[in-house]
RNA sequence: AGGCACGUAGCUCAGUGGGAGAGCGCUACCCUGACACGGUAGAAGUCGGCGGUUCAAAACCGCCCGUGCCUACCA
């Protein structure tokens, strides 16, 4: 090995580390919104503040990553904003982790205190996962990083919320809302999700007023009874028509309910008699309301029984159910406990049970709003891939309730609505008001609340770009060109974007949404830090490297089904990797003290050149398909395959001898296109593997500067060389007979064998003749010889194959074992019977040769004829074979 | 309960109307002057089951079984 030459193996290290600070320090990743170049443009799924990379983000940003690079390739100006998401209860719930560990409550402090905290942690630690994503790879503009509690992010909430305050699309009102206890705030029910609970069903005795028996309702919250208002059954049902108007005791209360009829109890169900508590359950609130029945809130904010409550007053809830239930024992009003599965409410944030609850909020009244995000997609003014998602779209999109923005939280925009001391009329402004316009002189108190994190991200693709200000980024860069997420934020985020965008931009957000998959493990499992399942994706590139962790996600990214991931995948993407390293090392070997030409001949004269330019052309094409229409993992399995078994399999094989010849002019032909195709290689690979193919095309003779500054490979179709691709089939075919004979016949590596090849055709003489060099390196030759049949004698102490018409003969004087190569020659004429049993079997249909194509026919037919020419010739070398066995034995 | 996916080699998965594929794993041989993170060859599948459409089905349709996800007001 020379001086210059490269170590053995990869070493990602250094080369990760070099590379991405390069890359920034010249701005090749900045956006210029006063090119001329067409635009690209991104907006990040900001991950949240708090966020470490996990391989969600890595997968995602992976393939937008994949995206900008190749559009920058194509010459296209891309523009990748990048940003952090406050994450409202998110980052409050860590920031008060925290408090509590210097024995501090949030309240304990007071508000200020406790959000000059947040921006400190904010300070420290929200760079982290920004880092991760350097690492990463991704070549977002880093000069163009958002946050949305940003000044100009801020603004855009505010005016947002106002303008739609001031079209009667938010209001404040008093309705149920589901209730996080744990984070003391109100969700929107999108937040809410739904877990299967291993339960109980508890019945209870509710005496008659009139003491002539009972009513047994079911419940699977037996403490709720105490705010029961009444019982409901079905009006049909016959068993109870009698009880309705009547009342009955609420045990451990004493306080006398009705019971109503109402269609909604479902008379299957327990016991068919429903216990109603308008304060804590949304269909009982809606009971109630219908009936006229009292509302007792039994349950405070905290999830603590509340006076109301009575004795139990102050119990937390579930304290309260085992008080409760062991009562009701006491008292003979528990007739029957049966296990019980259900699915409860849980927030999404923190995973506790949630409580409905009535509460003054605000919402956005979404209807009006959401009907122009259906018609957009319907219209295909943005496409969502794969198409499958679009449904899931438009059912949400139709049946979408009223958003509850307000949050009781502190860590986030605060509402910008004023409440006059005196009149309590509300303002809603920017800024906060002069002063109340009926009562001069009066104070004002803005609202407590803040407004859900999801509502400022919805404006995300525009404020990021300065809007409200009509600046020269949204002139270029809006509508962005895709948005690259997952499914499980398609409501949270997608819709919500879809729908401000259009009302505030008047044009749609993004032109294509594309939806990945999410990221499992090995058993399919959703990776989850309580589960202990998770894949670290810095860990994994710390032992793998970025390119090969990009990788692995990429050929894994195939649409429409989630990731089960593993380590070894990743490992085993790692030797690709060095495949490619070792590639590049043997040419610079070759290279060095040689000088490559400039030009590539489009035609050169020796066949595996003009065959591997060829297959290279339909890898260009290939993959810009591929990435054109996110098929990712198809782009990442061409380049595998043809960089491994083409480019280094066959191909640089076929050419060392050029390397190592006397012949100059072969020699430079040979390092100038191998140079040439990898260079282009690593062009078409970059996008998935930034560093490697970077650190490779700078070292490489013929480049100059960076990977990045390259031009994408074109297609060109007149390059396809179809003869080349034929002829260097059958070459191969050829010689992987010969190995498999080899391998079969248990025939040494080192052991140079005698081949023989007859031919028909003059064409078949000529290829053999011609590549007889590569034929005697790939398979081992010491002799070969090539002729028409009948031109050259068979040999008979060989064994045999037959490739596309050409006898192949594997000469093994003396150590041929007749009884082996008929056994070969049996499997292989076994398999081909099956074939041509299958052939004719078509052939000799009439239906089938009545209906299916000419061209389908016409390729059985020859198909049957080239099977059977070969069947023939195998049928007598295994005469021959067994004539000879048979003559070794008795000649024993 | 409804909806949507998925079920192809030991594992993970491509493939969507005309010759069952890849990677990993496995077996055998080989450190052949880029690479043992490598090379060559090989074994391995009733394409979940049943029925239908078709000249032709892994693919299209129906039913069933299994798995996963989403949605829903049976408390």
């Amino acid at each position: 090995m020379s001086e210059g030459a490269l170590p053995k193996a990869y070493e990602f290290v250094e080369v990760e580390s070099h590379w991405y600070g390069h890359w920034e320090e010249q701005g090749f990743f900045r956006a210029d919104e006063k090119s001329s170049k067409p635009p690209f443009s991104i907006v990040i799924p900001p991950p949240n503040v708090t966020g470490q990379l996990h391989m969600g983000h890595a997968l995602n940003n992976t393939l937008q990553d994949i995206l900008c690079r190749y559009k920058r390739l194509k010459g296209f100006e891309v523009l990748w904003v990048p940003g952090t998401d406050h994450a409202g209860i998110a980052t409050q719930n860590v920031v008060e982790r925290q408090l509590s560990q210097e024995g501090l409550t949030r309240h304990g402090v007071g508000r200020e205190e406790f959000l000059r905290r947040v921006w400190e942690w904010r300070r420290k630690y929200g760079g982290i996962i920004i880092n991760q994503l350097k690492r990463l790879g991704a070549s977002c503009d880093w000069s163009r990083e958002r946050f949305t509690m940003d000044d100009g992010l801020s603004r855009a909430v505010r005016q947002v919320f106002v303008a739609l305050y001031n079209e009667g699309l938010i209001y404040r009102g008093k309705r149920m809302i589901n209730w996080c206890p744990r984070c003391m705030t109100a969700l929107a029910n999108i937040e809410v999700e739904a877990e299967d609970l291993d339960s109980f069903l508890y019945h209870v005795r509710y005496p008659l007023e009139n003491g002539k028996g009972a009513l047994v309702v079911a419940t699977t919250r037996p403490e709720t009874m105490l705010g029961d208002t009444a019982v409901a059954v079905h009006p049909d049902d016959r068993r109870y028509t009698s009880y309705i108007g009547q009342k009955v005791i609420l045990p451990l209360v004493e306080r006398r309910i009705p019971v109503i009829g109402d269609t909604y109890v479902e008379r299957e169900f327990g016991t068919g008699a429903l216990k109603v508590t308008p304060a804590h359950d949304f269909n009982d609130f809606d009971l109630a309301r219908k009936h006229g029945l009292d509302l007792i809130q039994v349950i405070d904010e905290r999830g603590v029984m509340s006076p109301e409550a009575g004795s139990y007053a102050g119990l937390d809830r579930y304290a309260c159910r085992k008080k409760i239930l062991k009562d009701l024992e006491k008292g003979g009003y528990l007739v029957k406990v049966e296990p019980y599965k259900h699915r409860v409410g849980h927030c999404y944030r923190c995973a506790s049970v949630l409580e409905p609850m009535l509460s003054l909020q605000w919402f956005v009244s979404t209807k009006p709003l959401a009907e122009a995000a259906i018609e957009s997609v319907r219209s295909d003014k943005t496409q969502i891939v794969p198409a499958k998602w679009e449904n899931d779209y438009f059912i949400w999109m139709e049946n979408v309730e009223d958003w509850c923005i307000s949050r009781q939280i502190w860590w986030g925009h605060r509402i910008p609505a004023w409440y006059c001391t005196e009149c309590g009329d509300v303002l809603v402004s920017m800024e906060k008001p002069s002063g109340c316009p009926n009562c001069p002189g009066a104070a004002l108190e803005q609202d407590s609340d803040v407004l859900d994190t999801w509502f400022s991200s919805g404006l995300w693709p525009f404020s990021t770009m300065g809007w409200p200000d009509r600046t020269d980024e949204l002139k270029k860069f809006y509508p962005t060109s895709v948005l690259v997420t997952a499914f499980d934020i398609l409501f949270f985020w997608v819709a919500r974007m879809m729908m401000m965008g259009i009302h505030f931009m008047g044009e749609v957000p993004f032109h294509e949404v594309y939806v990945h998959a999410l990221v499992r493990d090995a058993q399919g499992q959703k990776m989850s830090k309580s589960k202990g399942n998770v894949i670290d994706p810095l860990l994994m590139m710390d032992k793998y490297g970025t390119d090969a962790l990009r990788f692995a996600l990429t050929a894994f990214a195939a649409q429409g089904r989630d990731i089960k991931l593993s380590e070894e995948r990743i490992e085993g993407y790692k030797h690709f990797v060095n495949k490619i390293w070792n590639a590049a090392r043997l040419l610079l070997m070759n290279l060095e003290g040689f000088e490559t030409s400039d030009s590539i001949p489009e035609k050169p004269a020796a066949l595996a050149h003009r065959w591997i330019l060829s297959r290279l052309q339909r890898v260009v094409s290939e993959t810009s398909e591929s990435l054109d229409g996110y098929r990712f993992n198809e782009y990442a399995q061409a380049l595998y395959q043809f960089l491994w078994h083409e480019y280094c399999d066959w191909y640089l094989e076929m050419i060392k001898p050029a390397f190592y010849g006397d012949d100059p002019e072969a020699g430079g032909q040979a390092r100038s296109i191998a140079a040439f195709v990898l260079e282009q290689i690593l062009v078409l690979l970059h996008p998935v593997m930034p560093f490697i193919t970077e650190e490779l095309y700078q070292k490489l003779p013929r480049t100059s500067g960076s990977v990045m500054k390259a031009q994408y490979p074109e297609y060109h179709a007149e390059r396809i060389d179809a003869a080349a691709e034929e002829q260097v089939d059958k070459l191969m075919g050829v010689i992987t007979a010969i190995r498999n004979i080899r391998g079969e016949m248990n025939v040494q590596p080192a052991i140079r064998v005698e081949v023989v090849c007859l031919c028909e055709g003059d064409s078949d003489v000529a290829l053999l003749k011609e590549q007889a060099r590569t034929l005697q390196d790939l398979a081992r030759i010491s002799r070969l010889g090539v002729a028409r049949i009948g031109e050259m004698e068979k040999p008979k102490s060989a064994a045999g194959a037959v490739v596309g018409g050409i006898d192949v003969f594997v000469v093994l004087k003396d150590v041929l074992d007749f009884e082996s190569e008929s056994k070969r020659l049996q499997k292989e004429i076994a398999k081909l019977e099956k074939e041509i049993g299958v052939t004719n079997r078509k052939l000799s249909n009439e239906d089938f040769l009545g209906k299916a194509p000419t061209d389908v026919i016409e390729k059985e037919r020859e198909k049957a004829s080239r099977l059977g020419e070969k069947m023939e010739k195998l049928a007598h070398r295994l005469k021959v074979m067994d004539r000879l066995r048979d003559g070794a034995r008795t000649g024993e």
